[in-house]
DNA sequence: GAGGGTATCTTGACGCTGTCAAGTTCAGGA
DNA sequence: TCCTGAACTTGACAGCGTCAAGATACCCTC
C-alpha cells in the first residue's frame, strides 16, 4: 500500500488477471505471453509463478472468471415471462446478449470454450465446477422459459438446453472466426436461432 | 527414387502433410511444432520452408485437406431422399457422419474452424476458397432435402443452412472438448439436433 | 557429355518462450 | 528479538519459429 514501489506487490493476482484481459483482448491468445504480461505488471517473470502453478492455471483462471461473466449474464435473462410473446422478446433479448458477449471479446470466449483447456491438460476443479454452475443454470432458466409451453413427447429438458446451447455457441464460433457467417448479417442470423429455439417447441409431428 | 536416402526428397510436402496430421492426432494443435515434424519425416529444420512460407501456411495446408475430406462427406449425403421419413433418415445419417468426423480427430476440427487460423493472420486463399465452396456444398445439399417442404414464409435458404450448420458445429465443439455433451450421450444428442433441424420447417405459428 | 541455373536441403545464429533452482527481501507471530 | 515462511528476483536451460548463408543434386541447354 505504501507510495513508491514496494516489493511485495499487495495484489498481485488480480492485476495479472485484470492485465491479461487486456493482453488477450489486444493480441489474442496466441500473443499472450507470462513474461511480457509480467513485465507488464511490473514485477519479474517469476513472480506470477507464486499465484499459479503454470500458464495453464492462469489461463483456467482466466476462463473461470469469463464463465462467472456469463453466469452474471445468463441471471439477466428475466424470469418473468409469461406470455408466449413475451418468450420470444425475452429470448431475442438474451440471444442477442449472448451474442454480444462473444463478439465483444472473441478470443476470451475461444479460451473459455477452445480445446487447449478442457482437453487432456485437465481444467482445474474451480474452473470445471464454474463452468458446470453456469450450464446448469442455463438449462434451469430455459427449462422455466419453455416449461410454460408443452413441450414435445420424448424431449427432456436437458437435451433441449444441450441443443440450443449448442446452437448459440456454434452461432458465435462461425461469427467472431468470420467463417461462414458475416458479422453484419448478426440481426438476420439471430432471429433465426430464436426461431430455430422456438420451433423446437411445436410437436414435428 | 533413389534406395537409400537421397538428398532431394522426392515428394516431401505431402510427407509432411501428411505425418503432420499424425502428430496432430497424437498430441494436439500445441504439440505440433515444425521442428519435430521435420525431424520425424528426416530432413532439417528448414527443410520445409520451401514448401511452405510459414507454420500458419502449413496448418493452412492442413486445414485445407480436412475441408476437402468434409466436402467427399457432405457429398455423400444421399440427395435421392424423397419421402418425409427419408428425409428424417438420411439428416440422421449426415449429422451422425459429420459427428464421427469431429470426434475422430477432434485436432484437426479444432485447427479447421479455431480462431488461429481464420482471425487477424489471414488464411490463405486456397483455404478461404475450399472452405467456402465446402460449406456452398452444404447449403445446396440443405435446401435440397428441405427444399421438397414448404418452408415457414420468411426463411431464407441460406439462413436455414447457417443456423443448421451453427447448431451442428456447436454440437462437436461442445462434445469433442468434453464441456457440457457427454459423448457417452451423443445417439440422444445428435437425435436431439435432427430434431431440431427438422422442427425448423414447421411454420412456428 | 559438359556447364550452369535453380530448386532443394543443411547448418549457424538470434530472440522469444515456459519453467526449474537457488538466492533475496520483507511481514508477522513466538 | 529472532525466526519462519510467503512474496519476489536473478540465473540458467531446453525448445520454439525463422532469418541468413552455404552445400548439394537435379534438369535443361549447348
Amino acid at each position: 500500500m505504501a507510495g513508491h514501489s514496494p516489493y511485495h506487490h499487495g495484489d498481485l493476482r488480480s492485476a495479472l488477471l485484470q492485465e491479461a484481459n487486456v493482453m488477450l483482448k489486444e493480441s489474442g491468445i496466441d500473443g499472450l505471453s507470462l513474461r511480457q504480461l509480467a513485465e507488464r505488471v511490473g514485477v519479474s517473470r517469476m513472480a506470477p509463478y507464486h499465484h499459479f502453478r503454470d500458464k495453464h492455471d492462469l489461463l483456467c483462471a482466466l476462463a473461470t472468471e469469463g464463465f462467472r461473466e456469463l453466469d452474471r449474464l445468463i441471471d439477466r435473462a428475466s424470469p418473468q415471462a409469461s406470455a408466449v410473446k413475451d418468450l420470444q422478446t425475452t429470448l431475442a433479448g438474451f440471444v442477442r446478449d449472448y451474442l454480444r458477449f462473444a463478439i465483444d471479446n472473441p478470443d476470451r470466449y475461444e479460451l473459455m470454450f477452445g480445446r487447449p483447456i478442457w482437453k487432456g491438460s485437465h481444467p482445474s476443479a474451480e474452473l470445471k465446477e464454474t463452468a458446470f454452475a453456469c450450464f446448469r443454470h442455463y438449462a434451469d432458466r430455459i427449462s422455466a422459459l419453455l416449461g410454460q409451453q408443452r413441450l414435445p413427447k420424448g424431449s427432456k429438458p436437458l437435451r433441449l438446453a444441450q441443443a440450443s446451447w449448442a446452437t448459440l455457441h456454434g452461432l458465435c464460433r462461425l461469427m467472431i472466426d468470420g467463417i461462414y457467417v458475416n458479422q453484419a448479417d448478426m440481426e438476420e442470423v439471430s432471429h433465426e436461432a430464436v426461431r430455430l429455439m422456438l420451433a423446437v417447441l411445436s410437436p414435428t409431428s
